[in-house]
DNA sequence: GACAACATACATACATGAATGTATTTTAAA
DNA sequence: TTTAAAATACATTCATGTATGTATGTTGTC
């Protein structure tokens, strides 16, 4: 968690400092965010959180959605954005890349305990009622998007023949896209229930068997 | 909707009368809950939907937490209590009868309006933090028998042979719960994205395709 | 390069509304 | 008569937003 330099308050921040303020904000967000879900995290938490007063926090941000959004589009898009890259850059066996990319994508979850924090965060511990609508209209276009390059994927394997010509590459990006959610939310849920590092292999296994 | 009885206000109701005003009460915390989502749904709110008083709300219940884990008791875990008593009274093909189970079930999220708002409620329109942490708690019970269920079915279709020995019927049971769970999370969040009805039996072909 | 004029980056103080919980009252059922 | 099932009234809390203060960075000007 960044914390501001120890000026004696109330001195003016040079622009670097004050980036480094919003920054410390933001970060102090995503832990009262997660602590207290979103709809109970106070900007007074937040504030204190991040060494500031509700002053600063106002300063840099219109509201508690304005933080929200900020951190929606600094963290959450960029994750999409990073899984359509990752699956763009494979062009051998497609479903044998695809599988690995999804293994290495998911076991990320456990392994990476920011990218855990932001995803319970955005998966769990908001809802997107009210003024949070937005955000979720949002990614349904980044979520649109990364199922076109899935789509595409399937078809690959299909004119490859690796995959069976009766099935609806649709159906598959549909498929893929609900287990990847399922499994993400079913551990985040309850990180104890399941070790995703050991069990992903398994259970893309399970998804990739012989499809032809 | 239920409308408590048109007698003129601050009557002395009967038990039955008092009975329904409840269930008025939480059938209208069902809507305000689902539109407002439970953070920011009040208890005026709620009781302006009932058709009575906050003092009413305030007679049958301690408060906005109380309201939901009655909701919580009253639908969520009998929903998996349904769950598992479909998944138990199946004696014939194992595999076979799981997947047309699993299509009935996933697909009444559609056609249900009552279920997929309630459902909807309890994965969408709330967060598990500060007081509503203890509902998240009992349904982690609930799944883990759901579980033990499902891994069941596997290991008769193993002794079966439908079912090939040296896949693992924890990882299928884990691999099947988080597809079901995506499916409904996909499905509630944007009903428009895809029919339910129309890509269950595809999605279940897919999971369930030739294991031997 | 010094200095005025201004903008910036906050902290502090305050006003407001909204939701909550409780205390009191009302009316009729038991 | 007592008590259940509410309605009504009231006090309190709490988060928000805004207004204001303030000291310093920044920039144009000479």
């Amino acid at each position: 968690m960044l914390s501001i330099s120890p000026k004696s308050q109330n001195m003016r921040r040079t622009k670097e400092e004050a980036e480094q303020t919003r920054n410390a904000i933001l970060e102090a967000a995503v832990d009262v965010f997660t602590e207290k879900g979103v709809a109970r995290a106070t900007l007074e938490q937040i504030a204190k959180a991040a060494n500031v007063t509700r002053g600063a926090v106002y300063w840099h941000f219109k509201n508690k959605t304005d933080i929200f959004m900020a951190l929606h589009d600094e963290l959450h898009r960029p994750f999409i954005q990073d899984l359509v890259d990752g699956l763009e850059n494979t062009d051998d066996d497609p479903l044998e890349s695809l599988k690995s990319y999804c293994i290495e994508m998911v076991t990320r979850i456990e392994d990476d305990l920011y990218l855990r924090r932001v995803l319970s965060l955005f998966l769990l511990k908001c809802d997107y009622t009210g003024s949070l609508q937005v955000c979720q209209e949002r990614t349904i276009d980044a979520r649109r998007e990364k199922s076109e390059v899935l789509s595409k994927f399937f078809e690959k394997a299909q004119s490859r023949g690796t995959l069976s010509a009766d099935l609806d590459p649709k159906t598959l990006t549909l498929a893929l896209s609900c287990f990847i959610r399922g499994i993400a939310m079913e551990y985040l849920e309850n990180p104890d229930s399941f070790s995703i590092r050991e069990e992903a292999p398994k259970l893309f296994n399970v998804f990739f068997r012989k499809w032809n």
